[in-house]
DNA sequence: GCGACAG
DNA sequence: ATCTTGTCGC
C-alpha cells in the first residue's frame, strides 16, 4: 500500500497542539460514509474456524476471488513498536507484513496514532495487495476531534477502515449497557456528546456490539466491541461488517490472527 | 480543582 | 499495551 497524504504521517516530534490540529483536518477529509464497494455478505470467514477446528496459516494465494480483509495490530518491546498487518481473502492467510518504529512518546489518550502510526505505516507500505477494507485496533471516529487511529490510518493511505476497541473512548450509549446482559449480534449506538468537539451531540458515531456471548446471563458475561468507521464506511456498515468478519470469537478474525502474529514476532 | 481517558 | 499461573465455570 502507498500513503497518499504524508502530510498526515504521524510525526511524534509534534506537539501536542500540533497533534491535535492534524487530527482536526484529518477528521474534515475523512468520509463517513461507504465508499468501498465492499457488501458485508461477500465477506466470509473461515468455515474450519467457524467449526473450532485449529488452522494451519495457508500458503499465500495472491490470486483469487472475494474482496480482502485486513487485521492490523501493535504488541511492544523496550522501545520499539511492531505492528502486523494479516490480509485474509475468503477467510484464508494470504500476505502477512511487518512493521516496526521506535516508540518515542508515551500513551495519551486521543493521541494514539501518533505513538502507534509510524509501525502500522511501515508494515501496511510492506503489503502488496490493497485490502478492501482495515481493521484497526481501536477507535475511528468515537474520538474527541473524530480522529481516531482508525480513521488516521484510512485518510493516510485513502482507504476503507474500522476501529475495533475493547474500552469506550468518548460519547454516549443510547442504552446502559453498564453489567447488562446483551445476546450476541445485539449492537447499541454511541453518540457523540459533549467530549466530541468536531460534531453536533447526538450524532451517531459508533455502537457497542456484542460478538459473542455465553449462554448464562447469571455468572459471566463477555463485554461488547466499540466498533467505529475510520474512513469510507458508514457508521451501521461498519458495524456489519465487523460482524461479518467474526467466527465465534469475540474479536474479528483478522484482528485474532494480527494478534496472534504480532505475539510471535515479539515473543521469541 | 475533579473526573474521564483507545492502546 | 505490559508484568504473569493457575483456575473457576460452562
Amino acid at each position: 500500500m502507498e500513503v497518499v497524504r504524508p502530510a498526515y504521517l504521524p510525526d511524534p516530534a509534534l506537539d501536542a497542539a500540533a497533534m491535535e490540529a492534524m487530527q482536526r483536518d484529518i477528521a474534515a477529509d475523512a468520509t463517513f460514509a461507504d465508499d468501498h464497494g465492499l457488501a458485508p455478505d461477500a465477506i466470509r470467514v473461515d468455515d474450519r474456524i467457524e467449526a473450532g477446528e485449529s488452522v494451519e496459516p495457508a500458503q499465500a494465494t495472491l490470486d483469487g476471488d472475494g474482496p480482502v480483509v485486513a487485521g492490523v495490530d501493535q504488541a511492544f518491546r523496550e522501545d520499539e513498536a511492531v505492528s502486523v498487518a494479516v490480509a485474509l481473502r475468503g477467510g484464508r492467510v494470504i500476505e502477512r507484513a511487518v512493521g516496526r518504529a521506535p516508540l518515542e512518546i508515551p500513551y495519551v489518550p486521543g493521541l494514539l496514532a501518533f505513538r502507534e502510526g509510524s509501525a502500522i505505516v511501515d508494515a501496511l507500505e510492506s503489503l502488496s495487495v490493497g485490502p478492501d477494507l482495515l481493521v484497526l485496533d481501536g477507535s475511528g471516529r468515537i474520538h474527541y476531534r473524530e480522529a481516531g487511529i482508525a480513521t488516521h490510518v484510512g485518510v493516510l493511505f485513502d482507504a476503507p477502515t474500522v476501529g475495533v476497541a475493547k474500552n469506550l473512548l468518548c460519547g454516549t450509549p443510547v442504552a446502559d449497557v453498564e453489567g447488562r446482559y446483551l445476546d450476541a449480534g445485539e449492537r447499541v449506538g454511541i453518540e457523540a456528546n459533549e467530549e466530541v468537539e468536531t460534531c453536533p451531540a447526538g450524532t451517531t458515531i459508533g455502537h457497542f456490539y456484542q460478538s459473542r456471548q455465553y449462554d448464562h446471563p447469571e455468572r459471566r458475561h463477555v463485554n461488547p466491541l466499540v466498533v467505529s468507521p475510520g474512513h469510507r464506511v458508514a457508521t451501521g456498515t461498519a458495524t456489519d461488517l465487523v460482524a461479518a468478519t467474526c467466527a465465534g470469537y469475540k474479536l474479528p478474525e483478522p484482528t485474532r490472527l494480527a494478534d496472534a502474529a504480532v505475539g510471535d514476532v515479539t515473543g521469541e
